[in-house]
DNA sequence: ATTCTTACA
DNA sequence: TGTAAGAA
């Protein structure tokens, strides 16, 4: 398929395909014409590179990782070095890390809810009267993982 | 109509 | 990442 369907299949910008393949995490073949031309099984590899990059993966480790899952989409053990260990338990221990700053900033957020429900109740649609819109700043939201 | 490359915000 | 321009 070109890289119109596989956006389209993958809900992925075709700038971000290209952009991907840059990065060295695909590698389309080209037709006569020049266009891109991407085997079915890159959907799937399409969808574990956003998984991994929205689980805040660096394209530069995800290339690392994709080299150890092949087509299909299995693990190949063989390509388990020890450098590659010790990128993955990097990368374990960073969204570790980032779990616990997530945590700690969703319940700050939460107790800002509970904070404003209980001094100013909600009218019958749920929402605070249009004149009572003032917001107070949320507490800790410290952001940059 | 689609995609390509390159460049810039 | 998004968008633009010009070519194929």
């Amino acid at each position: 398929m070109r890289i119109g369907e596989l956006s389209k299949r993958t809900g992925t910008p075709s700038r971000l395909l290209r952009y991907y393949e840059e990065q060295g995490l695909l590698a389309p073949q080209r037709c006569a014409n020049g266009y891109r031309f991407y085997p079915a099984t890159t959907v799937d590899r399409v969808r574990q590179i956003r998984g991994l990059l929205d689980a805040g993966l660096p394209t530069r480790i995800i290339k690392q990782i994709l080299r150890c899952l092949r087509e299909p989409m299995d693990i190949y053990f063989a390509d388990a070095t020890p450098e590659m260990i010790a990128t993955l338990e990097r990368e374990r221990d960073r969204m570790t890390d980032r779990v616990e700053f997530l945590t700690r900033n969703r319940d700050a957020i939460a107790a800002y809810l509970e904070a404003v429900r209980r001094y100013r109740p909600t009218n019958a649609e749920g929402h605070p009267a249009a004149d009572e819109q003032r917001t107070v700043p949320p507490r800790d939201a410290s952001d940059s993982p």
